[in-house]
DNA sequence: CTGAAAGCGCTTACAG
DNA sequence: CTGAAAGCGCTTACAG
């Protein structure tokens, strides 16, 4: 209404706090009252202050804001991997679970570079705190996130001791039983566990679920009953081409540490008019879309990512807004899915 | 070396460039310096600095930072959906572009909603640029997206005027040779198109470049000939199942707007006994992972999924580091990748 | 080459 | 309930 017109600030592009108030007629302390503790300021006052946000499109300078309030609402997130189905469901899953929270994720599968090379670790000083998944026993910096004075959640590994939230899977519950239920039809010497490289967390501990099941059905694993390698269609494939050779990949049950080899193997299989589950029973890991894909359908381990995801964001957002709770140390259980691709009880 | 021990700031926990200053012996100014032009500053003084930041382990406030130099070097990325093989496999590409740049991403699949609801928008403002994926005709809010006054760049959609950079796919080009390639041993009335619903920009230019070849063939498409609902495997198997069910699922050739459709609808075939590619001759879009993974091998239109993400990165930055830049349009060609799903050419 | 000083756009005691 | 003022931790002309 004044003969102000619609521009009022005097620098060029960008609206301030200060054109804010200019135009309400209030002092920028108002407008910031406004905007943070509206209880606090009379709410003719308030509505006016609105209004000239509202006309202005004004949107607060949010390092402004960070250098006082030390908070950005960004959580840092650092995977081994981006890609895959496991990754991208974890992410999504934290993903959505930030927004309902009103973070967001700043992500990376590449920090973990980023923490030997501070001089990149850049915009891990904008996050208000940190979920890093660990899959390798080996170059565990653990400490290095804790120095980072950012609340910090691990997945993946978890240590007595340690001054971090961790969240980890138990891989032992539902391979046990998946090893399990092959025992029930094929003797444990003419079981086999094909997994990723000896370092890897989660592909260790399903080895040691696989060995346990079998000293327990009275078999100590021949060497030659354990390969080891990645967690790659390709792997699988090799693996089973391999056998193949040496006519080894019949009437045996595999259990794949995770559902990209399971695959690779099924298709090996396939390929050379092995059957499913008649001839070779299997199991993966990870209960992936995958499994439904293949035909017959891939029996797995449930992992609980999408828990997992919101379990890591929650417990951040925790520390970082009550920095003095006790830190959690979780444990996700993990279920075995039974299909076709291990053979229905009774049907062998 | 001082008796000032190697506390040296008054304030209590972070070590600002104050204590950095002070231990060095010079004025903020020339830490600064050091920090940001260190050919400004003699090698003398730069290295007593240097010792300093060192010892100190001081890392510079980025709110501080930012509110001087209004840069954050983070991107924020914007897509319809995190989970997926192609989702996961574009925000890989971006994150190890972005990485080799210098730059971190800020991703989100909510952003949408955020985009209307300004006061979640946050994190939005701390961004240099921004990067938006659009799969959807309407509610295409590209003025929007050039509002917030960031360099952005859009994937997914293109309009001549648009003042933005965009980057999209050439969908006609595979899909036309796709088609092209069924149509040599099917006839066109025995043609299908399987996709997602009307409106989604990639599944209307791939049927579009189906009903060409069709009519190219001298045929026009019969409604019955073309089924629209969305880009899942469940899609594609009841489709399947209800030609099954009368009977038409033999003898036909079927382009499925991406692999997930032609999975679901191989896997009803295999559980059918209908045999690919002899009965069903089937090509997929995206060229996955998942093409490799079925039996037979899916042949599919290879979407260039690495280089999306990686000329969108570099697009952003560019107009981050240089925003006079004109703004381009690129435009990235699919090809078609046989395989056995759609029957080798002479073996029909 | 170096330092004192202004200022980026906010928030928050402190008075009133 | 509201405003004037100090200050968050930096960068950058401006003098010297």
């Amino acid at each position: 209404m004044k003969s102000q017109e619609s521009s009022g600030n005097k620098h060029s592009g960008v609206v301030s706090i200060r054109s804010v108030a200019e135009r309400a007629g209030v002092s920028i302390a108002t407008v910031s009252r406004v905007l943070n503790n509206p209880d606090k300021v009379s709410s003719e006052t308030a509505k006016r202050v609105r209004a000239a946000v509202e006309d202005l499109q004004y949107r607060p300078n949010l390092f402004a804001k960070g250098l006082l309030t030390k908070r950005s609402r960004v959580i840092g997130v650092s995977l081994p991997d981006i890609h895959g189905e496991f990754y991208s469901e974890l992410m999504g899953a934290m993903d959505d679970r930030a927004c309902e929270l009103g973070y967001h994720l700043l992500v990376s599968s590449n920090a973990h570079r980023i923490e030997s090379r501070p001089e990149n670790g850049f915009a891990l000083d904008l996050v208000d705190g940190l979920i890093v998944m660990l899959t390798e026993r080996s170059g565990v910096d653990i400490d290095g996130i804790g120095k980072l004075n950012h609340p910090a959640v691990v997945i993946g590994f978890d240590e007595p001791g340690l001054d971090v939230e961790t969240i980890i899977v138990d891989n032992r519950t539902g391979a046990q039983r998946a090893v399990e239920q092959l025992l029930e039809g094929t003797s444990p010497d003419r079981c086999y566990f094909v997994g990723s490289h000896r370092g890897n967390i989660d592909s260790d501990e399903r080895l040691a679920a696989f060995c346990e099941a079998l000293r327990k059905a009275g078999h100590t694993p021949r060497a030659d009953q354990i390969a080891r390698r990645e967690f790659s269609f390709d792997w699988g494939w090799e693996w089973a081409e391999s056998m193949l050779d040496e006519g080894r990949l019949e009437n045996i049950a595999v259990f794949a540490a995770n559902d990209e080899i399971a695959i690779g193997i099924a298709n090996a299989a396939r390929d050379h008019g092995v059957e499913l589950p008649s001839e070779l029973r299997l199991v993966g890991f990870d209960d992936s879309r995958l499994c439904r894909l293949l035909r017959p359908r891939l029996s797995s381990v449930r992992m609980p990512v999408r828990e997992i995801g919101y379990a890591a964001v929650e417990a951040v957002i925790r520390r970082i807004e009550e920095p003095e709770s006790a830190s959690m140390h979780s444990r996700l259980a993990t279920t075995f899915v039974q299909r076709e691709s291990s053979g229905l009880p009774g049907s062998l």
